[in-house]
DNA sequence: AGTATTGTTCATTTTTAATTGAACTTAGTT
DNA sequence: AACTAAGTTCAATTAAAAATGAACAATACT
């Protein structure tokens, strides 16, 4: 049978808060449409599938199954307990700490270990016999661990 | 006069501190010539001309300027007070808190002032007096202001 | 002054990243 | 079991970002 037809059109709110996540997403080096799956789902009143966020966002059902998956991955938003029938109801997990922790794990942490074995390749080098050398890559290493440091401190600032 | 040929190959190491410094910029959103630039630069022994980056760094003469065109607002870079002859020489400040402080000022407080300036506007709509809108809407000015206060924190704690 | 060299700007091109949409897979319904 | 709707995947397209290079501007050397 036929649902409320999903042809209910942006408010002036959602717009303001698509555009507010757009941003803040792309900030953080993630594709807007995700910015705008997370926003829509922000500020709605109840879970939304699939369906919902492409016909109102106006994107592809790839692009929405994508974003989702992200944002799934990322912890961001999570299954509602409402199944009613075939579909799943997505709805955002609003708290910043969630976010917090989703992006420092899959977005930051893999590159911090990348940096990491970069480090420990320039070690080996011959020039790294030279203390001009030594210096600048131990300089790098040392920004390396500070960052890694940080990171605990911001979730638990930020997570509160 | 001609200077010494500037055809010096780049070598290993210097490889690797550009694919270092080209995947922390990228994950900072900013074109990976900045990040090569600042990186040999900063392995660099003695101060670079705009001729000597863009030869060992084979990247356009327009890169080059526009590249340390950035690095100097963000403060990453300064000019040598080496001044033989008509060009003018940089090296990288390599100092953490230095280019915490420029991307800081440069590259994320604007984007929390853009997203003040939305929640204010959000704050006029006729939804806000709905409940559930303006928690919303208001969680999200918590998550700008705890933003705000975070980056001293970060700037403190980096900048040592 | 005139000339040569260095540096910038910006329209075009190239490269990279995101989105689409059609084919496919999975799961629910009758 | 056959059918139908939901969701995923991925090759192809489109859109966004960065790099190029030629024209221009600024500077300093003679």
């Amino acid at each position: 049978m036929s649902e409320e037809s999903q042809l209910s059109a942006i408010s002036e709110l959602e717009r303001k808060v698509l555009s507010f996540f757009s941003d803040a997403v792309r900030v953080l080096g993630l594709p807007k449409s995700v910015g705008e799956i997370y926003g829509l789902l922000f500020i709605s009143k109840e879970p939304l599938s699939l369906d919902n966020l492409v016909s109102k966002l106006k994107i592809s059902k790839g692009s929405g199954s994508q974003g989702l998956k992200m944002l799934r991955t990322l912890g961001a938003v999570k299954e509602s307990g409402e199944v009613s029938g075939r579909k799943t109801y997505y709805e955002a997990d609003a708290e910043l700490k969630s976010l917090v922790g989703g992006l420092i794990k899959h977005e930051v942490r893999p590159h911090l270990e990348s940096a990491k074995s970069k480090i420990t390749a320039m070690r080996k080098l011959d020039d790294y016999n030279d203390s001009f050398y030594s210096e600048r890559v131990e300089k790098l290493n040392k920004w390396r661990k500070r960052a890694g440091l940080v990171l605990p401190i911001l979730q638990k600032i930020l997570g509160k």
